[in-house]
DNA sequence: CAAATGCCAACTATAGTATGTTGTCCGCGC
DNA sequence: GCGCGGACAACATACTATAGTTGGCATTTG
């Protein structure tokens, strides 16, 4: 059973990486993070950790507060 | 070095949970959480999951939005 | 078809837990 | 004033659980 609050993070991720036309691959790059990890997130397979959400934030350019909101 | 989103988590917890007038024992156990690690947070010591946010925020009777603001 | 994504197993790194100790502050009684 | 106990937070050490990484192959998508 998928958390809801990691459903509704990985929503948001999937949704401003593709409306700024990224691939998981390019995220994962500017984000300095693995390339599976980003489609583990968006898939809410993992928990992830503050730092991690703001590297994320920080290469779509928006505030963690974005991420957080429903998509 | 503490990474400075640590540090900001860390105190809008910390400012909450007083101006509620918690002790961080008794917000561990509103959250679930383990007694020491409250105070590990607040000091910005541990690189805290989104699933353990949610968990403090909602024994704040806040957003988690709430705690990523500046205080 | 090429690019993108998902899956897998195994690994490393660290988040989160647990128990006990130490230090500080405060109020109280002597 | 001093010593004590209680409450609280920080600290220390060690452990368990899981986050995050890796690289290759399979599957899906446009």
């Amino acid at each position: 059973m998928k958390q809801p609050i990691l459903i509704q993070f990985g929503e948001a991720v999937r949704t401003l990486r593709k409306a700024q036309g990224l691939s998981q691959e390019q995220l994962s790059f500017k984000a300095n993070l693995h390339r599976t990890y980003i489609g583990m997130i968006e898939r809410a397979e993992k928990n992830i950790t503050l730092i991690n959400m703001e590297k994320i934030a920080n290469a779509l350019n928006v505030g963690i507060i974005e991420l957080l909101k429903k998509y």
